[in-house]
DNA sequence: TACTTGGCTTCCGTTCAATGGAAGGACGAT
DNA sequence: ATCGTCCTTCCATTGAACGGAAGCCAAGTA
């Protein structure tokens, strides 16, 4: 079998992850399970085109134009643009790391970050995805998800750290608290030190659309505070994008 | 002549640009300038790895595959990084328009941009590109950009708006002056009723690496405040490219 | 100095996958 | 009913991708 050669110069691309940045020639071509001598002339047209650049190490790196290609992907390109000045506004009057997220599948996949000179520490970074059961965006967008979705997540709840939820049972009651009251949230269930407080956010016909989260590092005494300062903020996002005319005039 | 089908593939994703984030498989094929049929088959191949995707209405666009790749490319990752909370204390500082670029050649790459609620008309998007000569991020970074850089700059001083420095000895004495006060102003150089302000950010050993400007719509009366708090935060971007550890403790 | 190891680059004859013209289908407008 | 536009599939031809082999360079080792 040989696959096409498209798919090969694609694979070479595939080879990179937030693990692996930067890559050898020949590591590319270990990674991605091809000749030497053929990863050699692949890369040779990716580095030429600009797709990958390389270091002075001799090492590749995805390349600029690879990332300005990556910006016009409308991965909610209308919603990270109605709610960054939300954002902003969250993180001034908290102080907090703010998170945007949506659902991918059966997980969450930051799609915008807003972190400040004091951080709890945070796994998250934009673009990465964690598990739905031990993220505050993730639960938030868990209690809405359509119920195959949610029975697949229940079915493996993998332990991330001593306090992750676990038993199928007790995450349900969550989520059914979640829709009740409108947010949610997690105590050290990800990472430990880190709390989080998440709610929705809404799109024009009144689905859920993205999740809209804090993480501090306790939520026991300002979580009334927060939820009110997160609920602003989603319903701003919501009217922007129910009237993006409306971003305007605040 | 018929290039390489890894070219012919790249070709197909570098008929996207900003203004044309959704194609049509016609499109493609014919701003790419191959026949439909080849257009097709690569753009399956593109579109099964999740290069493209494919909205409802059967146009393609830039997949989600590619920005998390894009996202992997160290444009400035240190620098965006490292720059990230001061963004935001100057946005909460000024409310202003808030950005952060690079010098690309003979133009400025935006890198990051942080946009309030109010926002004054505004041309830069984050990974635009725009002509040094007519915005406040463009004069620092060309105050201190190597000579040749600046010859060729100076040779082409095209008119964007009625008060676009366009005469080379002005530029030239525009520069003068940055170098000496530390920062550089724009009156709607660039757009009508947008001014700026930008001061230089600089690396480990004192080298200038970007730009950090401010948007406002008026200059007049804030200019020093804002000035100063320009330098306040390139100052302490500064220190903490200089040393990552120090971002912690603020 | 000689030898080894690991990564990078170039060459080139074979072969197999990319090519693209053509035909057909779906949709909408006139 | 006819045209225009776009999408999809087919398949015989052919020229471009393939990858083993050999050579290069630099760093480490004896």
């Amino acid at each position: 079998m040989s696959a096409s050669v498209t798919s090969r110069a694609l694979d070479l691309l595939g080879a990179f992850d937030p693990e692996h940045r930067t890559l050898t020639l020949s590591a590319l071509a270990r990674r991605s399970g091809m000749p030497l001598a053929t990863a050699h002339r692949l890369v040779g047209e990716l580095h030429r085109w600009g797709a990958l650049a390389r270091l002075e190490s001799g090492e590749y790196v995805i390349g600029r134009r690879l990332w300005d290609l990556g910006l016009l992907a409308p991965v909610q390109a209308g919603l990270r643009q109605a709610a960054s000045p939300f954002l902003h506004d969250l993180y001034g009057a908290t102080l907090a790391t703010v998170h945007l997220a949506v659902r991918d599948g059966t997980e969450v996949l930051y799609i915008d970050r807003l972190a400040g000179h004091v951080s709890v520490p945070v796994v998250s970074k934009i673009g990465s995805r964690l598990p739905m059961h031990a993220t505050g965006v993730g639960k938030v967008l868990l209690a809405y998800a359509p119920e195959a979705v949610r029975a697949e997540v229940l079915g493996r709840l993998n332990r991330v750290t001593a306090y992750t939820i676990t038993q199928p049972a007790r995450l349900l009651e969550q989520l059914r608290r979640v829709r009740a009251e409108g947010f949610a949230t997690t105590g050290e269930e990800m990472s430990l030190g880190a709390c989080s407080v998440a709610v929705p956010v809404r799109g024009a016909v009144g689905e859920v659309v993205a999740a809209l989260g804090l993480v501090v590092p306790d939520l026991r005494r300002e979580r009334a505070r927060l939820v009110s300062a997160l609920q602003v903020s989603a319903q701003g996002i919501s009217r922007v994008l129910a009237d993006p005319s409306s971003a305007q005039w605040k």
